[in-house]
DNA sequence: GATGAATGAGTATTCATTCAT
DNA sequence: GATGAATGAATACTCATTCAT
């Protein structure tokens, strides 16, 4: 790989930092593989970028911002349930198959940490908490567990509200929506991440979306 | 915590193993860790288990069997579709909630290496390839990924041919019987990880399976 | 400059750290010429002494055990204030003079830090403050700075106890006791730092003992 | 702090320098907090002053000629020696106070150069030599740590002076004149350094001068 | 003249693995 | 068999200095 050597260095950073980080995982890449790629000195990475964990969150936090947004405009272009649901798997479908690497990162790098968890109030406002004493989780730790989930849940409580709703007007079932969204879409995530689905040789992301849906509206008993 | 110094030497290294990478994830984990908390020395660990990587192998490997034992029993020892799938999901989500930890570890430290993926042939075989150039992956790596793989396909199996026997006798929707299975499976596992149920407060594994499955064969819809 | 390589490792290093941070000071001094000097590897370094600076500590620390016993050993042995105090200053030039490069690391890479100062109550016992804004100074860099004034406070408050007495006693003007030994005790100090005095080349250390006690009780007038 | 931004820059530079200086000391004060205080470019510092070491150099011995001439012009306006020596002394602790964060770094970290000493001739005038092997040190770090030592000695030399005379005219008892000085000299020094005095609560300058000038003529006996 | 983006040498620290006893 | 002392490769981060604009 070759990154253009006319593009403004912090971009060149980016796209290094996306492929090294993409292909080695965080812990495992290194600064001197993204520098190297990107052809720029050490220093220039912490200037614009302040440290590894910052230049990663930043790359991730940047692509999050259209795709929630994309998400959300799926929804609201659509009148009725099924359609705003296949629309919405149609848009993550695409993102998590064409950022799997990076979103895998986020998943299981920065939240995968065993001494954290999430506990969730009557609303549904996530709070962290250490799973064994104290002391063993820094403030910072915290912050930044929450900072991913944040990524995370953006992206969820857009279909949660749907579910939520599709249960208020009783076209869905009555249940526990935080429950079923998630079983959706982390079951959607999951099967992407792990290459289950090989969307790119079969099908489009609209015709995955379809049945994504149509599965779980109905399920998959005749 | 305190290890019963009555016991082998092997049997102490395996339970501060499981301890010390539970609690710390696989990267942050030490052998330090691990032979202070088993009260051994640091040559035993690789007198009996060789490396740091075979050492945490060996302890969900030997977790597996048993567990994979059951999700078999329980599936043979009911007659229709929906007692055998409710079977399986109980005895699958007490494990995963049990072993959390240690499971996130294997699904993505050990796993989530981008630099590989598996593609399945037509009889669902799994094979090992090269995201990227081949020369930057070792036949070591590759081999290791697989055998991770084989884990969690080992359990995903058992469901796999539960759809796949319930698609050929129409009790379910033609269909791709991985991906129905693999969203199922891993809704489910995500869920778990990131304690989206918060199955222990609430309803017993029993419960928790027969809504699962309930939503799986009849869906959402009203 | 070569070490005994029979010697046991943990000496090596204390050797090897020495003769560094004698020659080059705290700061310049590097692990990497310690280690190179002293013929082990790093991680011994970190296995014996934790940290660079837990390393410098442990060696001007461990020196100045038998050096405070020393100066109180001298002044118990004598009767009067001013066989005493010659006694003081025979142990202390020589320590100082033999050990000018390591203690004025301790003057002054370790205590001129110029965001804390020590203030002192009533009772002369020290606290420190910052002498700016609070959260610029960690807990841990006072405690650091705490650390090596005790080092420099125990040798001090020997002699301050004989100024105190002697002052009691009518033997010396009344005044401020702490201002007295410190002029008298800093003074000494620093001509051995800057080696105004060139002591090996003319006089005895009991000479240059009994030369600045007179000077001190008598004054330089005639 | 903000710094008159109708200032030249070389002035705003020298301003925002000693602020920087003195708060972190040498080696911790970083040319990109002085920029961002003096609001200027960071080559316009290379332009004026060359490098960190000629910006602190200069602003040091920039301060030291008025202080220098002020030490000067005391003795010379006062007739007796006691006089002399007080006025000396009065100017000397004023300064040393006002500028203790800055005149520390001289004293310890610009000349706690450990592979360097000064020897002096019968004339006392000082050569530096090295400590260890002569290639260790180069020229230009003799140079360097001698030109720090010419603006103590310019200080110091004007109080020798007045102690040789002494010392001729038999006003002081016969003695190392140079050993006399620097115990009076380095003794006031350090315990404004280590801020023995707490001047400022207490008495003023003169005030202090004349304790510091009393004992050094008639000792602290009774 | 003035700037500040870019640099990269330099350094403390970690931890899996080895091997002599 | 069992140990743990010793290792050193690997890595994030800092900051004085340069130089094209």
């Amino acid at each position: 790989m070759q990154i253009d050597a006319k593009l403004p260095k912090e971009k060149r950073i980016e796209i290094a930092a996306e492929e090294i980080f993409s292909k080695f995982g965080y812990e495992k890449a290194t600064l001197d593989g993204i520098i190297a790629l990107a052809d720029v000195g050490k220093g220039t990475v912490y200037k614009y970028f302040g440290s590894k964990e910052q230049l990663f969150y930043k790359l991730v936090a940047v692509k999050n911002v259209p795709f929630v947004e994309a998400l959300q405009a799926a929804v609201e272009k659509e009148k009725d349930l099924q359609a705003k649901l296949i629309a919405y798997f149609a848009v993550l479908v695409e993102f998590y198959h064409k950022n799997s690497a990076l979103w895998q990162i986020v998943y299981f790098e920065m939240l995968n940490n065993s001494y954290c968890r999430l506990i969730f109030d009557e609303d549904d406002n996530p709070t962290v908490v250490s799973r064994y004493s104290e002391d063993l989780v820094s403030e910072e730790t915290k912050e930044r567990y929450l900072r991913y989930h944040q990524l995370i849940i953006s992206e969820f409580d857009i279909l949660k509200k749907l579910i939520v709703d599709g249960m208020a007007s009783q076209e869905l079932k009555a249940g526990n929506a935080r429950v079923s969204a998630s079983h959706l879409f982390f079951g959607v995530a999951m099967g992407i991440f792990h290459h289950i689905h090989q969307v790119e040789t079969t099908i489009s992301y609209e015709e995955m979306a379809k049945i994504i849906v149509d599965r779980f509206l109905n399920g998959e008993a005749m």
